[in-house]
RNA sequence: GGUCCUGUAGAGCAGCUCGGAGUGCUCGCCACCCUGUCAAGGUGGAGGUCGCGGGUUCAAAUCCCGUCAGGACCGCCA
């Protein structure tokens, strides 16, 4: 037997001896002649059984079952991609499969959601399932060459604390060793203490949320591209980085899942070299004058906001990306610092893209005193934050940052109408399992 | 937590308003036919607790009540 080659290969293996291996993705069943195709992490390779091989027909071998074959390579015009394997020897490496819960070599799929999620150890093979994660992951990729091209370092925080750091209502509790504990909702503490480290610092991570959140764009836990940087004046400069952290992530993207991209038809997003920016109250004057309700007096934008926005961006602007500052204060977390120019609004954030609130940004407080002025002005006591507050007793540089959703970033790339398209084993409300 | 929608064969659906034998469609599955398929094609066949429980009725997939499961939107968030 010769060494393994992969499916891609085979045009360029003509008149050898080879050997391919992977799932059967598909047999198709002539009188005198069958062809196997076999799939692997490189494509489809076409496999001949005629004359003597024929017989070989016969075995039970369902579709998805793993085989390897070893045959001669041919140049023939009729077989897919212009070469196939003939007079091959088949070694069955898996039982005979069970039929998975729909036809995975259709290029659609014909299942719905939550047949797809059930059965997703075996529907995730199917190719535009797949696809999904390819982006996913060159997106990360992007994210992560983005960041170190900028001298950010990245870290890996703890997902066990001991205390929540966004509201306390929504998390998830442990038994640590017979004390309480928390599955972290953000790396926002720990992204901070290691500013004080390298000053730059990224995260890619997964976040839980323990909120009764039912919808299609929210999840129990999702993965979170964070990232956290000293030495800023403002947030604006917070929104400099972010603008080519996206950039790099669209780069990563083209670059490493150009097929995935084609296959799903993917239109990858033009970032702007400024992205549109515009005030929270002047979000909200301009939807009361254009839109049919008046969004004035609520203190955050609702997801109809949000699309409107997204649908004035694209005309005003011709920008997919818009980015909506200084929302009030009372609507951020207390680290949040203060808009030094407008009492009651944040030097806050948020990137909105494709009508999704994409990522949450802005300055953080950086003296301890104003931790303690913060903390007291919501009724809260400094006992509770003594580890997050350890941070800054020591002294830290101005800083801010930001965290990108990572699954809702591949969700709009994708057109996926629901998150959990483009979610590994999603975790939500209901679904636990697989 | 709220509002709305959907549960019918392994998958995806129609049938439900206006009750009349598990009726139908696309695919898969099984058998047979077909030298070259490309989501192959042809002929035949098997496969059902109409989510579950109760009620109304001579008669319920269909109408009513309850319940369980799933989905969309909203609140909130990334």
């Amino acid at each position: 037997m010769s060494a393994r080659i992969l499916a891609a290969d085979l045009p360029s293996q003509v008149g050898k001896q080879v050997t391919i291996a992977g799932w059967l993705h598909r047999r198709r069943e002539l009188k005198s002649v069958t062809f196997l195709i076999v799939r692997d992490r490189s494509g489809l390779a076409q496999v001949v059984l005629s004359g003597p091989a024929a017989a070989l027909a016969d075995v039970e071998m369902p579709e998805e079952t793993v085989i390897s074959v070893d045959g001669t390579v041919t140049a023939n015009e009729q077989a897919p991609g212009g070469a196939e394997i003939v007079q091959p020897t088949i070694t069955m490496l898996s039982d005979p499969a069970a039929p998975p819960p729909f036809d995975l070599y259709r290029p659609a799929i014909t299942a719905g959601l939550p047949t797809i999620l059930d059965g997703a150890p075996t529907t995730l093979r199917h190719p535009n399932l797949r696809a999904g994660f390819e982006i996913s992951a060159a997106s990360v990729h992007g994210f992560r060459s983005a960041l170190e091209a900028l001298g950010f370092v990245e870290v890996h925080t703890p997902k066990i604390v001991e205390s929540a750091t966004e509201s306390g209502a929504n998390v998830f509790k442990l038994d640590y060793f017979g004390r309480p504990a928390y599955l972290a909702q953000s790396p926002q503490f720990y992204k901070q203490a290691m500013v004080g480290v390298f000053e730059r610092v990224f995260e890619v991570g997964p976040v839980f949320r323990a909120e009764p959140h039912d919808t299609a764009r929210h999840l129990a836990q999702y993965t979170s591209l964070d990232a956290e940087l000293g030495f800023i004046s403002d947030h604006q400069d917070v929104m400099v980085v972010l603008r080519d952290t996206i950039a790099g992530m669209v780069a990563g993207v083209q670059d490493r899942a150009g097929p995935a991209v084609a296959l799903l038809d993917v239109a990858p997003p033009v970032v702007p070299a400024q992205i549109p920016q515009i005030h929270f109250q002047d979000a909200q004057d301009l939807i009361a004058k254009h839109a049919d309700w008046d969004p004035r007096g609520e203190p955050d934008l609702s997801p109809a906001d949000e699309r409107w926005l997204c649908e004035w961006a694209e005309l005003e602007h011709g920008s997919e990306f818009l980015f909506v500052t200084g929302y009030p204060m009372a609507k951020r977390p207390f680290y949040t610092a203060p808009d030094p120019s407008r009492p009651g609004f944040s030097n806050g954030f948020d990137l909105l893209f494709r009508g999704l609130e994409l990522v949450t940004g802005g300055q953080r407080l950086h003296r301890y005193g104003d931790y303690l002025a913060a903390l007291a002005a919501r009724g809260e006591g400094p006992e509770h934050y003594a580890s997050y507050l350890q941070v800054f007793e020591h002294g830290m540089p101005p800083h801010g940052g930001f965290a990108i959703g990572l699954e809702r970033w591949t969700a709009r790339l994708t057109g996926a109408a629901n998150i959990r398209e483009v979610t590994l084993f999603p975790r939500d409300l209901h679904r636990l399992a697989p």
